[in-house]
DNA sequence: AATTGAGACAACCGCCTACTT
DNA sequence: GAAGTAGGCGGTTGTCTCAAT
């Protein structure tokens, strides 16, 4: 059995679970200087406790510059249906064609919106004429990874590792990313603060403060759902 | 005000494919 | 060609929020 896999990575030594900011930002870091050629040697490299799948996952599902956060258009929507209607849960076909859009988040809005919505159709009406969205040319030499950034290659190699920026980084307290009810919205201050801090520092490291057009929250980077909207933050 | 159930989504798991040795 | 490795993909789960009661 050829095929068959060892485990990734050492489950033990390992963190799980929802990242950090220092977290992200030691990968965002790291991917920006160096890039993505080896995932499994990637973590232990960039100092992270993860393993290198988790940290991929990541990284294309969320950190990426060109992920797009936020509510589906009904274009979108429409193209989702239409495209899953004539290939299938091929998810990473679909996102392809779906600039900025990933294929686990295409996935988790068939499974709870548009399934439903495509099963009061089933004769698939819905999927016909009706919708002036233009169904994108699915080619098969296009993978998934077609509307994708290439990871950056190190335009010039800063060397040394700022270990004044981690240090920072890890002496902040950890952000409440799922605020409790019994936070009772008592530290969301201490939250925002603490957000501010963490952000001017990425968006120096990475210098996205001197130069247009992204800020940290413009790459879509901690807008979800589980942050406040640091867009209305003032540094 | 407290409880509960459904909806939503981030993350993990395991398999498959492609590539390398 | 076989064996091993890494990346990618799709399915599933865990845990959160929020509306209804």
């Amino acid at each position: 059995m050829g095929r068959g896999r060892a485990p990734c990575c050492d489950k033990t030594k390992v963190r799980t679970g929802p990242w950090s900011p220092a977290e992200d930002l030691r990968l965002m870091n790291f991917i920006g200087k160096h890039g993505h050629s080896n995932w499994r040697a990637l973590p232990r490299q960039a100092g992270l406790l993860r393993c290198g799948k988790s940290c991929r996952l990541r990284w294309i599902n969320y950190l990426r510059p060109d992920v797009k956060r936020g509510n589906f258009t009904p274009d979108e929507e429409n193209t989702i249906i239409q495209l899953h209607n004539s290939i299938g849960n091929k998810w990473s076909k679909i996102a392809s064609c779906l600039s900025g859009r990933t294929d686990n988040e295409i996935k988790n809005v068939w499974n709870t919106h548009l399934k439903k919505r495509a099963n009061k159709k089933p004769d698939g009406q819905e999927n016909s004429t009706t919708t002036t969205t233009k169904l994108p040319q699915l080619s098969k030499e296009s993978p998934s990874s077609s509307c994708m950034s290439n990871p950056k290659q190190p335009a010039e190699e800063e060397e040394e590792e700022d270990d004044d920026l981690w240090h920072v980084l890890d002496s902040l307290d950890p952000i409440q990313l799922h605020p409790t009810k019994e936070d009772g919205g008592g530290n969301e201050l201490i939250q925002e603060v603490e957000i501010g801090k963490w952000l001017r520092i990425l968006e120096n490291e990475l210098g996205l403060a001197a130069h247009q057009p992204q800020s940290a929250t413009d790459l879509g980077i901690y807008n979800s759902t589980y942050l406040p909207n640091l867009d209305s933050f003032s540094f």
